[in-house]
DNA sequence: GCGGGCTTACTTACCAGTAAGTAAGTGTGG
DNA sequence: CCACACTTACTTACTGGTAAGTAAGCCCGC
């Protein structure tokens, strides 16, 4: 509706390229995190934000190239409230987790998004997949490393194979919990929880008791 | 499973009504497990027992049904090899969790199916959230009970709340083991994870070491 | 400082593919 | 002979993706 009047009514200020892409990666993220990669459209996406779906694919190419910066946009996003700082180590990265978990428990849509896309990742030949077989990989080789590092200040030595496997069961009960925390909220507190358990694995690896405390 | 699928068998003899949904109920297994729920179709479902997606149709109704039916159907199978026939309890009842997690290693399909869904039942409307959900309910319930014949045996009064968390996280780190075991199968031993993680739990809940052995 | 050309950010229209579901017809075993 | 298992043929509803057109902003010679 061309207006030739000269009119301007509430004249909506064009976004820039910039500011687009991040609206549309929020909304993609919500769309995923609520419908699942597969089952969330293109044109839901772009419902979101007042486009056309053909609107999105200009800015971003393809669904799965959407996926992939979506991904990376969580990533970017969680580590904002980590202050500039690099992945702490030791203690200081078990009561990171602990703190995330309790921040998590504001996120449903962040937490949900995460939960779907783990969860849809392991179907055959999904785009998401290696995605999540890397940080998974990642977060073992961090979180075992830290364990050593403990274990090195309290002068335990480790079973062979030992820090990895208590590096996976902390990276298992922290997945698990939010997807219990997702179904049903009131039966699962987040963040105790996942202090708990965190706790537990590394009592039992270390052999005497672990306090996270902090925060 | 019966049926030996002679499918190039000009002259196969017509399935009776129970054998042809048993038949197309392992195949909808195979199919939501390896694609998931939105993902896998009719059409595959259909052509894995040689017929058409109608004919599925004309057995179930409609996919909802068919994957209500599927879930019980696993419940079925589940409960199948444990000749008991009751859950067990206390003990007996973690040393039952292990063993199963050492025969899910064996049983690639159907852990992949229990995770597809699981992870897709957190998105909106999604037709198995209750049942998803419902499970974890009766699970935390039935572990919960458990580690308070635990703590009762050894005379330990546990805090409240304790025995839920412990349950919760037991449930958890099963859970995310088995993810992280689909995308990197060499990373991860379900098993030792597995029982490594619970004997954790157990001993941080109990305050005491506990092994849990057998089989 | 302003008109023209170029780029950006979309829209509309359409494509081919695939989904679930339905209705009606067909072959066959009992 | 006829109920049932199933197929064929179809509808409706979307999907992601493409092509082409358009309106608005931005830079530049003049």
């Amino acid at each position: 509706m061309p207006d030739a009047t000269g009119q301007a009514a509430p004249k909506a200020k064009r976004p820039t390229r910039d500011e687009r892409r991040e609206e549309i990666l929020a909304a993609a993220t919500r769309v995923f995190g609520s419908k699942g990669y597969h089952q969330g459209s293109l044109v839901d996406v772009a419902a979101q934000v007042g486009i056309t779906h053909a609107g999105v694919l200009h800015h971003f190419g393809s669904k799965d190239k959407l996926l992939w910066e979506v991904l990376e946009y969580r990533d970017r996003v969680d580590v904002q409230h980590l202050e500039g700082k690099h992945i702490p180590g030791g203690m200081e990265l078990f009561r990171h987790l602990v703190t995330t978990a309790r921040l998590n428990a504001d996120r449903r849509g962040i937490v949900q998004a995460y939960a779907v896309l783990t969860g849809e990742s392991v179907t055959d030949g999904h785009p998401a997949s290696t995605w999540v077989a890397e940080r998974f990989s990642v977060l073992r080789g961090e979180i075992s490393q830290a364990v050593r590092e403990l274990a090195a200040e309290r002068d335990v030595t480790l079973p062979e194979g030992e820090p990895e496997r208590a590096a996976a069961a902390v990276i298992a009960v922290m997945d698990g919990l939010q997807l219990q925390w997702l179904l049903d909220p009131e039966a699962v507190d987040l963040a105790s929880a996942t202090g708990f358990a965190i706790e537990s694995i590394l009592t039992a690896t270390l052999g005497a008791a672990v306090r996270i405390a902090g925060s």
